[in-house]
DNA sequence: GCAGTTACCAAACGATTGTTCAGTGACTTA
DNA sequence: TAAGTCACTGAACAATCGTTTGGTAACTGC
């Protein structure tokens, strides 16, 4: 029943900035189990982290900044994945390069439910003059310049670089919110196809 | 404060199933100014209904029944809003009847946010030997037969038309989805082109 | 008039939630 | 050894939630 129903040892004396990260790993492997933001709560991250509920407001304000804390860190794990699948192709492979990113970006979306849903439903309210994509931005960012290698080594595209991004990108979020609503292992496999089939559909 | 303060005149005799319409017409009154399923409580209903939080239980067994009318309902009017602008376009202009459909798809998700995401996120669980689409098999079929119509006057697709029809929907939600996630004034003239620009994707 | 049905409601129960406050014990500094 | 700091906790508060129980008042059929 217990995650962790052993007593958690003190951090020693001025380390305790340590327990800020045990809470965020805590959080990530609840909201993992769940799935979704809706059982992610204090006491629940408390008893996952093996540690009492009031302990977490040492480090954190309020719930609110907990939960902002563990989107920021899922944007980077994101957006790292999405730049390690793309360096790991020869880079004359321009439209697999593509591809391997937007694969990546969907096998966290959908190894990762609770956090994809999590992340994409609480974006920041943008204060003007900030550009409009938000922590997005910067996924956006690695798909259009994958975008604009294909179009330097002669693949047409039927829209610029970076438009044609932001319509792959919201195409695929489309689909892998579609599956996080009503899963179905049947329909797993034609997620990738689907994406593939965007993509195709941007190239002239 | 009070949405509806004044008391209720309870129905006249053998008229009670009445209440059951007052009951989701408060509940959708209710969806739309919380703007999501947070809020939406069986005692903010009662109260937005003018009646006792257990006379709720003589009409619906629980909550989770009452969410589901809510969705039935609100299906059927998504339905109904897309079918109409369907039909009011001159059959010759059978592009645009694709767009028109996709137009009041977008306009019931950017009108009733709190429905639409009540809508998708609570999609049933499929049974087997089901279509996998669900409720939103009827909006797909809707679209594909529009898609079906281009074909026969001659515009060329560069899929099979309900695949077409799949992809733009896929990444219509994806699009709305996204606006409702971080609302921008801004942004909201940007969406409809956006729109139109999916559907030129799928035609050669 | 009287029993029975219908349409509703007031009040409470029990569970869960975020959050606060007053500590406790271990360690460091003096 | 004494004072102070740090890491952390137990217990409670106040609010909100879905749901149940036991009614009451109005109307119908007899």
């Amino acid at each position: 029943m217990d995650p962790t129903p052993q007593q958690r040892a003190r951090n020693p004396w001025g380390q305790g900035e340590r327990l800020r990260g045990e809470i965020l790993e805590a959080a990530a492997r609840l909201l993992s189990e769940l799935g979704g933001e809706e059982g992610l709560t204090i006491r629940g991250v408390a008893r996952a982290a093996g540690i009492a509920p009031a302990s977490i407001y040492q480090h954190f304000a309020d719930k609110n900044a907990l939960v902002h804390g563990l989107i920021e860190y899922d944007y980077e794990r994101l957006a790292a994945a999405m730049a390690e699948a793309d360096a790991a192709l020869p880079a004359e492979q321009v439209v697999d390069r593509v591809r391997a990113q937007m694969h990546a970006y969907c096998q966290f979306a959908l190894d990762s439910p609770g956090h994809y849903r999590l992340m994409l439903n609480n974006r920041p309210r943008r204060e003007p003059g900030e550009p409009p994509k938000g922590p997005l931005g910067k996924v956006i960012l690695g798909v259009t310049a994958a975008f604009e290698r294909c179009e330097q080594a002669g693949h047409k595209l039927r829209l610029p670089a970076e438009r044609s991004a932001v319509m792959v990108f919201v195409a695929t979020h489309g689909l892998v919110a579609l599956w996080h609503a009503s899963p179905d292992e049947r329909q797993l496999d034609r997620i990738e196809p689907m994406v593939s089939e965007f993509l195709s559909l941007v190239f002239a």
